[in-house]
DNA sequence: TTAGTTATGGACCGATCGGTCAACAACTAA
DNA sequence: TTAGTTGTTGACCGATCGGTCCATAACTAA
């Protein structure tokens, strides 16, 4: 290792992907990525590569966290159905900050193909967590057996967005709120 | 007027949006939009003012037009429930493109005020207009009468910012299709 | 101590950014 | 015709872009 490294990567890599949050990939600049990291332009380059190569890093470690805590949500509710309704209601929590890769994804999906491929994968698996999650609620007799779960999965992630998307769009806090309830209410009755 | 203008205002705002609207605002330099309207960058400013300015323009536009025509699609649809039915379908048919709107706000209404005020009218008038055609239905017969007419128009647009983004994030076309079924079967069901 | 290795940080690079401007072209009114 | 006005064009501007490089610092192994 020879002279070591002074920062700490996990604490970089979330202050680099809070200010692509924050503004977007193309309108942060190198110079915003060294403000916020606190590290110079060489260390961030020999430490994780170009600015798309860190962008891409901090997307898929957002994912797989996202990804693993949805997983351990799910699995925790006692009752599936409240879990699924947790899913959704989680939809109207970010409000104007958005999702990280939901707003990646519009951003950047129709031009980079990385991220595209990324976003799919993301989605693909969290609709399979919310499948068998929706398959318990059936056996518990929360929802009718008549549903096919992977297409009811995918409806319930298609509302949840629309619920991230309607926060990153200013709705105000209690209007999403209450249209969180509706959808749920309206999806998840038996 | 002196020398006359050789260009066609509206198509070249055509051109314009379609550009930002293929590669975003900030990834679209003042060349590419030279390049795709066809006009010199000192006509483009004389004409329009700076990049800011005209992409709002073409953001106006848009949002109008789309009001308008969704205005016309609900008043056309003899019951009122199959309005709805079709504003729901119609976020299904965009696919990757996406909505102008959406992806303009997504990526830019958190850093630009313009743009977020913009989007929450926008939206807003779009809420109008569906509200009072969920009243319509409730007059027809097609939606029970407790239901509360804006809340409710608020989740079925909510439903279909939902369906525009996911294909914007690339799900196949016959998914979404069927998602945006199911969620009109759900959600409209008397 | 010394030789070797890796991390740091900012000076520096060519390219491109959004925007300006002046010379010229194309019209109208007198 | 001529004077006045407006539209067009691309050369040009300073600023900033993403990215490279290297002198130096901070360590380890011998």
């Amino acid at each position: 290792m020879a002279r070591p490294r002074k920062f700490e990567e996990q604490q970089v890599l979330r202050d680099v992907r809070d200010q692509f949050w924050a503004v977007g990939y193309e309108a942060t600049s190198l110079d915003d990525l060294v403000r916020a990291s606190g590290l110079g332009k060489g260390s961030l380059y020999g430490a994780f590569g170009d600015k798309h190569k860190l962008f891409m890093r901090t997307l898929d470690d957002y994912v797989t966290d996202s990804c693993a805590g949805l997983r351990q949500s799910l699995d925790e509710s006692e009752r599936a159905v409240d879990g699924l309704r947790g899913f959704l209601l989680a939809g109207a929590a970010s409000l104007r900050q958005g999702c990280y890769l939901a707003n990646s994804t519009t951003e950047l999906a129709a031009t980079d193909s990385e991220v595209a491929e990324r976003a799919r994968k993301a989605y693909e698996d969290i609709v399979e967590l919310i499948a068998a999650t929706v398959e318990r609620a059936q056996r518990e007799g929360d929802l009718p057996g008549g549903i096919e779960p992977t297409a009811f999965a995918r409806t319930l992630q298609t509302a949840q967005q629309g619920l991230v998307y309607m926060g990153r769009s200013g709705l105000p806090a209690e209007q999403l709120a209450g249209v969180a309830q509706d959808l749920a209410d309206r999806l998840l009755r038996a």
